[in-house]
DNA sequence: GTGAAAGCGCTAACAT
DNA sequence: ATGTTAGCGCTTTCAC
C-alpha cells in the first residue's frame, strides 16, 4: 500500500505513430481499422511504425465517436457458475463467442432477484453488446425497456415471465415424465420426486412433468408424493426417510437435480436401501456408471445448450430481428440399474 | 439479419441532466462522483434531474481523461473454465471482488501458448485493472514488460517460470508423498503413478513428491512404475492394465488428479480388482464416498485458493508493491477406504 | 460553490 | 490517396 498507483497506461497514440510513419492521423486510423484508400507502401510504414512502438489502440476512445458502439463482450448471467452443468455451459459459449473475437463477463445471481437486477445494470454500464441470462427473478420485467432500447437478450436453461426473447431449455417435461413411465411400468404404484426449492421454474417443470408421466401411465391406482425444498444434503436425507416411513412407502424415488441425486444416494446407502428402492435424476454426473447400482440419469447436453444460446445471441447482434425462438434440447434416459430395480406390481416376462 | 443494427445507446448525457437542472456540466460531475464543494439543495436537484432522465455515467468516456484508469475488471485465465476444480475457484473470486464492485472477463487456455499470449494481450486492449493466471506456457516471460509497465498479475494453481508474481499453490509435492508413505507403510512395495502429460507443472509436481515419499518411507526395496501422458479414459484404462501386467504388478496405484482417478476406478472396477489395489487419488469429487471402497483423496480447497488470490491482487492493484509472495493452501488426506488397502508386506496390528 | 474552456484518443464528415 | 476539423462524454484546470 506505499507506491503511488502505478499505471500501466502511458502507451503510445495514434498520433505518436502517425508522427513516426510521417503521415496524418487518419491515415494511421484507416491502416488500423483497415479501411480502404491507403497506398500499400504508406499501410506498410504505418505498420512498422505501430510495431515499433508497440502501439495498441484503445477501443475505449474509439467507441466514443464510433456510432455502432460495440464492445465486442457479451455478459453471462448464472445462476452459480461453479455449478458443473453451467460450467459446462460457460465454456461453451466461450468457445463460441471466441470465433469472433468476443469475449465474456461471467456473474452468479445465487437465486437472488436483486442481484440480477444490479448485474444487468453492471453489464449495461459496460456496454455489452448483449447478454446471455440464466433468470433468477420471478419476472423478468425489469428487461424490457434495455430490449427496447436495443439489447439482445437469450434466456438459458429456464423460461422467463415478463419479457420475450430467444430461449433455450432442456425438455424438462417430457423427460421427466418419462421417469415416472418407465417407474410405472416396471410396477411401481407408489412413487416420490425429491427436489429443491418450487421457486425454481425448472425444478417445478420437472416436478409436473413427472406427476404427468405418472399419470397417463396410470394403469391402476399411482400415488406420488412429493419432498420440494430439500435444498441441502441433511434435507435431502430427511425427506428420503420421510418417503420411506410413509404408510405406504415409496418404492421409486425421483431427484430433480444432479446434487439431489447424490445425496439421495447417500440416504439410501446409508439405510441400506439402495438395492430395494429405485432410483432416476435429472442430470449425469461422474462415477454414475460405478456406483452400485449405477445411476439411471436422464442426461442433459450442457454444452449444446451453451452452444445454442451463442449461436442465437449472435444472430441477434447481427441484427436477425424475428419473433422470439424457442430451442428445446433433448435430455435423454441412460439406464444403469438403478432406475430398473422392479416394483411390486411387477409382472415378470 | 434483416434490421440495421439497433444501437442500445441512446442514453442521456451528463449534458443532459445539467440542462434538466438548470447547472453546468462540471457540477453534475461533481454530484456523479461524490466530490465536495456542492450545495446539499444543488446536489439534489442534480440527482433528481439524473433520476428522472435515467442517466448512468459513461465509465469509458470519463476514463478516456481521468488519470487512473481504472475499469474495475480483471481477467481471469484458467486452463479450462468447464473443469469443476477450476469453476468453484472461479466463483471464489468471483465472490472476493464483487466487494469492490469489480468484474471479470474468463478465458481458457486449453494448455495451448499461443491462446495464452493471445489471451493476455486481449485482455490488456480491455485496460483490465489486473490478471489472475493459470500459467499454460513454458515460459511466462511475455509478461514482465507488461507488469514492468505496472500491471498487478497472480499465478494460481501453478507457479510460473520466467515471470515473478504472487503464487497461489497446493501443496502438491508433500501431499503426494503423504500418499506414497501410506501405501509403503501397509505393506505396499510395488507402487504405480497415473498421471496426465508432463508438461503440467502439477502433474510433474505430484509424480516427483510421491517419488520422494516413497524414497522417504522406503524400508525395503519399493519400486514405483510411472505411467504419464494419460490424458483421456482409454490411456488411462491401458496404463493400469500395464501396471497390472508386469513382472511384478503393483498392488498400489497414485492417481494425479480428478478426472484420472475417475478413469482409474472404472479400469480397476471393469477388471473386478476395486477391492485388491489401494488407490489415493488427488482432489476430490463427488460420490467418492459412495463406491466402492469408498475413495481415498487429498483433498484441496478450491474455493480458498481462488479467495487468497483474488485477496492478493486486490492488494497490488492497490498499491502494494513488496517482493512476491508465495502461499501454499494445504491440501489434506481424507481416507476412506480404497487408500487403506493393505499390501503384502504387511504386519497385522 | 460554480462553470467555461481545453483536451483525453479516437472516428465522422468533409475537405483536398 | 491523404489530411483537416469537429466532436464523442467525460475530467481536468483554472477562473470566477
Amino acid at each position: 500500500m506505499t507506491k503511488p498507483i502505478a499505471p500501466h497506461n502511458s502507451r503510445p497514440t495514434m498520433r505518436d505513430v502517425a508522427a513516426l510513419a510521417g503521415v496524418g492521423i487518419k491515415t494511421v486510423s484507416r491502416v488500423v481499422n483497415n479501411e480502404p484508400n491507403v497506398s500499400k507502401t504508406t499501410a506498410e510504414r504505418v505498420r512498422q511504425a505501430a510495431d515499433e512502438l508497440n502501439y495498441r489502440p484503445d477501443r475505449f476512445a474509439g467507441n466514443l465517436r464510433r456510432l455502432d458502439r460495440s464492445t465486442q463482450a457479451i455478459g453471462l448471467l448464472l445462476a452459480d457458475a461453479s455449478d458443473p452443468f453451467e460450467a459446462v455451459m460457460q465454456r461453451a459459449i466461450e468457445s463460441e463467442i471466441e470465433t469472433r473475437d468476443m469475449v465474456m463477463f461471467t456473474m452468479s445471481l445465487d437465486e437472488n432477484e436483486n442481484r440480477q437486477m444490479r448485474a444487468v445494470e453492471e453489464m449495461l454500464d459496460r456496454r455489452v453488446d448483449g447478454l446471455i441470462i440464466m433468470p433468477v427473478a420471478s419476472s423478468e420485467g425489469h428487461l424490457v425497456r434495455y430490449q427496447d432500447a436495443g439489447l439482445p437478450v437469450v434466456f438459458i436453461d429456464r423460461s422467463a415471465k415478463g419479457a420475450s426473447a430467444d430461449t433455450i431449455l432442456t425438455n424438462n417435461r417430457e423427460a421427466s415424465a418419462l421417469a415416472a413411465e418407465q417407474f410405472v411400468s416396471l410396477g411401481h404404484r407408489y412413487l416420490g420426486v425429491v427436489g429443491r426449492s418450487s421457486t425454481i421454474e425448472t425444478e417445478r417443470d420437472r416436478k409436473a412433468g413427472f406427476l404427468d408421466g405418472a399419470e397417463r401411465a396410470c394403469e391402476d391406482i399411482v400415488d406420488v408424493a412429493v419432498e420440494m425444498g430439500a435444498d441441502d444434503e441433511e434435507l435431502v436425507e430427511a425427506a428420503v426417510r420421510r418417503l420411506l416411513s410413509k404408510e405406504q412407502p415409496v418404492t421409486a424415488i425421483f431427484a430433480t437435480q444432479n446434487s439431489v441425486t447424490v445425496a439421495v444416494i447417500g440416504a439410501l446407502h446409508r439405510m441400506g436401501l439402495q438395492h430395494q428402492v429405485a432410483l432416476i435424476g435429472f442430470d449425469d454426473f461422474p462415477l454414475a456408471d460405478l456406483v452400485e447400482p449405477g445411476i439411471t440419469v436422464l442426461r442433459q447436453d450442457p454444452a449444446a445448450i451453451g452452444r445454442l444460446a451463442a449461436i442465437r445471441l449472435l444472430d441477434r447482434i447481427d441484427g436477425e430481428d424475428g419473433a422470439s425462438r424457442l430451442d428445446i434440447v433433448p435430455s435423454r434416459l441412460v439406464r444403469r440399474g438403478s432406475g430398473e430395480i422392479p416394483g411390486p406390481a411387477h409382472k415378470r416376462a
